[in-house]
DNA sequence: ATCGGTACCTGCACGC
DNA sequence: TGCGTGCAGGTACCGA
């Protein structure tokens, strides 16, 4: 475990574990089945409009009286299964969360309330989503293979066939679903990959390393994550986070963990670039 | 068809 | 000290 200056700590605290990927997606969607599979929604209330992809009336019109019959994640996409075949999709941006049995606060956007519970949906930048439709809607049809799932083969092949810089292409949802700007830059680290490199640069024996990488950081942030977040559906705040430790992700100027070299910073599509100069070279 | 750039949104850090 | 500015990045959308 590395230590890192409190300054740096306290941007850690404010900002890593903050945007939902595939990982805090996954925790979450493990803790609240167990809570909401089988249970009876009884009233929605919508009280930011601009979160509702579905008009907040016939949310809370469509919703009444429905059970929740499973739970499922795809990407970074919540999906809830109701017993008339509908699905309430949610997605939680980059600031959303869902808690349950939790206090209303200022960014308190949604409340479920349901047998045995109410499920709060807290967003501050209000850019996360919900809403309802009768099949899974096209923002979810078109998703790539999840994440965790996709062989190194289709892995590899769906990559050779784009031309884009290999960082936008993992973080391109219809590629391949749930990797955001964190682990992208840390997938690439690991791989030892330039994150400006486009498929073509790379070897079968690259392209297989950076699958095996983005496994690897997907797993391990499931892992330290479970606990904190579950315990996060419970209450206010998520202690323990901090097991998970980004080796390249807004480090920028700090040491490489494994050559010592300063981290460097640049925009990759308009997004925060971070990467080893040494250890991936263009 | 594919890619890159921008809008949306808010809170925090920073500098004058 | 207080205020203005920039930055962070999820998806949708637009234009080249």
């Amino acid at each position: 475990m590395e230590t890192y200056p409190s300054s740096f700590a306290a941007r850690l605290r404010l900002y890593a574990g903050e945007v939902p990927e595939l990982p805090e997606v996954e925790t979450l969607a493990r803790s609240l089945a167990p809570r909401l599979r089988g249970r009876r929604i009884l009233r929605v209330r919508i009280l930011a409009p601009r979160i509702a992809a579905t008009a907040p009336r016939q949310l809370s019109l469509r919703l009444r009286g429905r059970i929740i019959a499973a739970l499922s994640r795809k990407g970074k996409y919540l999906l809830l299964s109701l017993d008339d075949g509908s699905v309430l999709t949610l997605h939680l941006g980059m600031t959303g969360s869902l808690r349950w049995n939790g206090r209303c606060g200022p960014h308190t956007r949604a409340l479920f309330w349901l047998e045995g519970g109410r499920l709060l949906f807290d967003d501050p930048r209000q850019f996360g989503r919900i809403r309802l439709d009768s099949a899974p809607p096209a923002p979810v049809a078109q998703l790539g293979p999840d994440a965790l799932e996709i062989t190194p083969a289709e892995f590899v092949a769906r990559l050779r066939q784009r031309r884009g810089r290999i960082k936008s292409l993992l973080m391109d949802q219809r590629v391949l679903a749930g990797v955001g700007n964190i682990y992208a830059d840390e997938a690439l680290f690991r791989a030892r990959i330039h994150p400006a490199a486009r498929p073509a640069d790379l070897s079968l024996r690259q392209l297989r390393q950076l699958h095996r990488a983005l496994s690897a950081v997907l797993r391990e942030a499931i892992a330290a994550g479970g606990s904190s977040v579950s315990d996060y559906v419970d209450a206010d705040g998520r202690p323990g986070w901090f097991q998970f430790a980004h080796r390249v992700y807004r480090r920028t100027g700090l040491p490489c963990p494994r050559c010592r070299t300063p981290i460097r910073r640049m925009l990759i599509a308009q997004r925060g670039t971070h990467y080893c100069p040494r250890c991936q070279p263009l």
